[in-house]
DNA sequence: CTTTGCACCTGTTGGC
DNA sequence: TGCCAACAGGTGCAAA
């Protein structure tokens, strides 16, 4: 589920519930994510206030005081507010009680997620010290792009989504992106041209800013929500379309595969 | 250093 | 209806 505009309109909605709060338990059923969950963490997260949420990338950030939480969605992950002793369902993997009397659940089927703590800020952290710059910072240009592409044999899908050159692209927004860009998806990253490389930061800033915002609308009172609410309803240009028409020239959208990624264009449009 | 493929895990879908 | 393979929105890691 979670692409950037996911993870940044749960960090809202969690935000109001947590931010502020004590936490006054750790209930962990599975400790199986991708990596295990620390046995001391219910141990060492009671009695803390949460002061912030921040995002970093697609990395969730609780601000404890003493240290920070580090929660990762995986590809099936997703969080909720509930009040205390809602019934467990399948996948719920942690709860962290607050001393409000809600708390933050934790669910993802596939186990991809991560919930981690960490001391140092995060941006020292082994994940985290190593990402390429969001989409949205200032030094994120075409101009800077280009730069980056520069030299690079790889398809330009797969360097947008690698998280050393920028963060925040996966594999949906890769193929909007590119389509609103009007360049094809398997070309080498060097042979990505200066005018293309704008269009490109253009395309994937507005595109996930969209996203973004038709998440936040729908997202009056977060609790009891899954935190997939809506967003991902709205209509793509090329992703999940193959055969479907080009909604801008009619032609049969296509599906090929990089790194055994499906990846969806438009021949006509995208050159 | 860059690039590629695999791995983690469960659930859903489509073809036979 | 049942069975099985292929695939799913992420990303760290090993190997080439």
């Amino acid at each position: 589920m979670p692409e950037l505009p996911e993870v940044e309109v749960t960090r809202r909605g969690i935000a109001p519930h947590v931010e502020g709060r004590v936490i006054t338990g750790l209930v962990v059923r599975n400790h199986a994510l991708r990596w295990p969950v620390d046995p001391t963490l219910p141990k060492v997260l009671k009695g803390l206030r949460i002061a912030r949420t921040q995002r970093r990338a697609k990395y969730l950030l609780l601000d404890c005081g003493r240290g920070w939480l580090i929660i990762h969605l995986g590809m099936s992950g997703s969080l909720s507010v509930l009040n205390r002793g809602a019934p467990p369902r399948l996948h719920d993997h942690i709860d962290l009680e607050l001393d409000s009397g809600e708390l933050l659940r934790l669910h993802d089927p596939r186990r991809f997620g991560a919930f981690l703590w960490t001391q140092a800020l995060p941006a020292e952290h082994e994940l985290i010290a190593h990402l390429g710059p969001e989409p949205f910072d200032a030094q994120v240009t075409g101009t800077w792009l280009r730069a980056q592409l520069k030299g690079r044999k790889a398809p330009v899908k797969n360097l947008l989504m690698d998280t050393r050159l920028i963060v925040g692209v996966g594999n949906i927004y890769a193929s909007e992106a590119l389509f609103h860009a009007r360049v094809r998806p398997g070309r080498a990253g060097g042979r990505v041209t200066l005018a293309e490389c704008h269009r490109l930061i253009a395309a994937i800033q507005a595109t996930l800013a969209k996203a973004i915002e038709a998440g936040g609308s729908t997202l009056r009172d977060f609790v009891g929500a899954d935190g997939s609410s809506g967003y991902f309803q709205q209509t793509h240009f090329v992703y999940d379309r193959a055969g479907a028409p080009c909604r801008v020239c009619g032609h049969a959208i296509k599906l090929a595969r990089f790194s055994q990624r499906s990846t969806y264009y438009c021949s006509y449009c995208q050159q």
